[in-house]
DNA sequence: CCTGCCGCCTGCGCGC
DNA sequence: TGCGCGCAGGCGGCAG
């Protein structure tokens, strides 16, 4: 359940699930999950066993799970993963990754990932941040969000505007459907090249990511499929709400003209053609 | 330095 | 019915 949304309603589930228990055992099932983890499965099974949860955090579509041995367990989930807490009896899922029992003998966590980009590795942290995360920027609904310096950044490169939303190093926290979704709310077409956007445009777009995430956050996030579920393995509501993504042929909310999916990138963006006209090429110099 | 493309995985739905 | 193909919400690494 890859986007902010889907991830902070994971960590949220995390902080009311696994704070203050201690950690019993850490089972590797599948090696992959924790390739992130360079010294290997029993080093990191290892450095948590015994230890205990402090709190859960979250940066764009990282989360983390501090310890009280200072370090802390850094979670991705890709375009497929599942953190679920399952009761000691629950049958093991098709696609079980990693386990942690936990000593009070109550539910256990379970890293679910079908696909396998998603992982799992222990951190040291860095100003509290897990240490290969510090070229993350800052989310848009974090408390550290400055948009006056995202919106320089962002005029300040040369690429297409849904490129630049979609760089974790800029803002991070938004993917393929929350981009769709803000530039259709912004009205900006996606190859809009940065370097053109004045201020207000690109300020307008961010605020747009702010509040599409948020009615997003409020019921739930957006699950298309029993793959994005949280913690307890319910699905959000959000998908019903989508203005434009996944709409390709159905009608725009606002003018009604036919809605259009584009390749890029490997997948799509969708858009109104005419909400969200393209930018017209300019001759250079 | 910067930008853009590729590979990593599995499963599902569609058209033939 | 079966098969191949395109598609899927992401990221790091690397080439140019």
């Amino acid at each position: 359940m890859p986007e902010l949304p889907e991830v902070e309603v994971v960590r949220t589930g995390l902080a009311e699930h696994v704070l203050e228990r201690t950690i019993e055992s850490v089972e590797v099932l599948h090696p992959r999950a924790i390739r992130r983890h360079v010294p290997g499965a029993d080093d990191f099974s290892g450095r948590l066993r015994g230890a205990r949860f402090t709190e859960a955090s979250r940066r764009g579509k990282y989360l983390w799970l501090a310890t009280d041995t200072g370090e802390a367990v850094l979670g991705h989930l890709g375009m497929s993963g599942q953190l679920l807490l399952q009761p000691e009896d629950a049958e093991d899922e098709a696609h079980l990754r990693v386990r942690v029992r936990f000593t009070d003998g109550g539910p256990q966590l379970r890293f679910v990932d079908q696909r396998t980009f998603g992982g799992l590795s222990v951190e040291e942290l860095v100003d509290g941040l897990p240490a290969p995360i510090t070229h993350i920027a800052p989310d848009p609904l974090g408390q550290d969000f400055a948009a006056a310096a995202v919106v320089t950044a962002m005029r300040g490169k040369r690429t297409e505007l849904k490129r630049a939303l979609l760089d974790q190093s800029l803002v991070s926290g938004i993917g393929n459907i929350y981009a769709d979704e803000a530039l259709w709310r912004a009205r900006l077409h996606w190859s809009r090249p940065t370097e053109r956007l004045t201020a207000r445009q690109v300020n307008t777009v961010l605020e747009e990511v702010i509040a599409v995430m948020r009615d997003a956050l409020h019921v739930g996030g957006t699950s298309f499929d029993s793959l994005y579920v949280n913690v307890n393995g319910e699905s959000g509501y959000f998908e019903r709400s989508l203005s434009v993504y996944g709409r390709e042929g159905e009608h725009c909310a606002r003018c009604t003209t036919v809605i259009r999916r584009e390749p890029f990138m490997n997948r799509s963006s969708y858009f109104c053609p005419r909400c969200q006209s393209r930018p017209r090429k300019r001759k250079l110099g």
